[in-house]
DNA sequence: TATACACTCAACCAAATGGTTGAATGAAAG
DNA sequence: CTTTCATTCAACCATTTGGTTGAGTGTATA
């Protein structure tokens, strides 16, 4: 399994960091949809939709498939997945500061 | 415990899609380090690598701390949790990818 | 007290971002 | 074959980004 080189990421994170686009793949996330479904919650215009569809597709988070005159676009999870393996490296960060703070709770409780 | 807004999770993700910023974050997540010391390894200026700390202070991803003329900035990973918390929605997705593929090939195997 | 050190601020710049409009392309339906 | 629907492209625009330089502000130290 590949990971991702900090390039990727970059793109990944780019991409992330947009209200719309997180929307859109909340969106897809429940299944294949067409661009103009796609824009139709979405107060933009279709160019717009468009634009942040090839962000999302240069950061290889979702896929096109062409289906007549429409173009079917879906969710492409492998990409988030190198967001949370990039993340999952301060888990233990957080994890110990939760701790910290409960050891501290508890202390404060039971001195 | 706070979740994250839309606005939060923008700042977030912008300041993760900077490879001078992830760099830094490597480098604090090790403990407390003074912002010449951040700037040492970097090849930029210290204006730069001021307004870079400056972008990862607005996502709440690190803090500052007085010491004479220093000043020490630390990681403060509960920012980044909130990452995590947004990826975790999407982490069902990729697990079921991966579960396909496993299935499609051991099936190839013992057909 | 003068001088070096650790930054921050303001001004500037080129490139990228996120949006618009209007014309162009390509498939499907009348 | 014309029209309509789905989408892209090109041109444009304002704002943000990521960098620079050079001057300014504190805080130590000789």
């Amino acid at each position: 399994m590949a990971t991702a080189d900090s390039y990727d990421l970059d793109r990944i994170f780019h991409a992330l960091a947009d209200p719309t686009r997180r929307s859109i793949l909340r969106q897809i996330a429940e299944g294949e949809h067409s661009i103009s479904a796609i824009a139709r919650p979405h107060d933009l215009t279709f160019a717009a939709i468009s634009k942040h569809l090839k962000v999302l597709e240069r950061a290889r988070l979702i896929g096109r498939r062409k289906d007549g005159s429409f173009q079917m676009i879906s969710l492409n999870p492998e990409a988030l997945k190198n967001a949370d393996r990039w993340l999952s490296y301060y888990q233990k960060f957080w994890n110990l500061r939760l701790e910290a703070l409960k050891d501290l709770l508890e202390r404060k409780e039971r001195p």
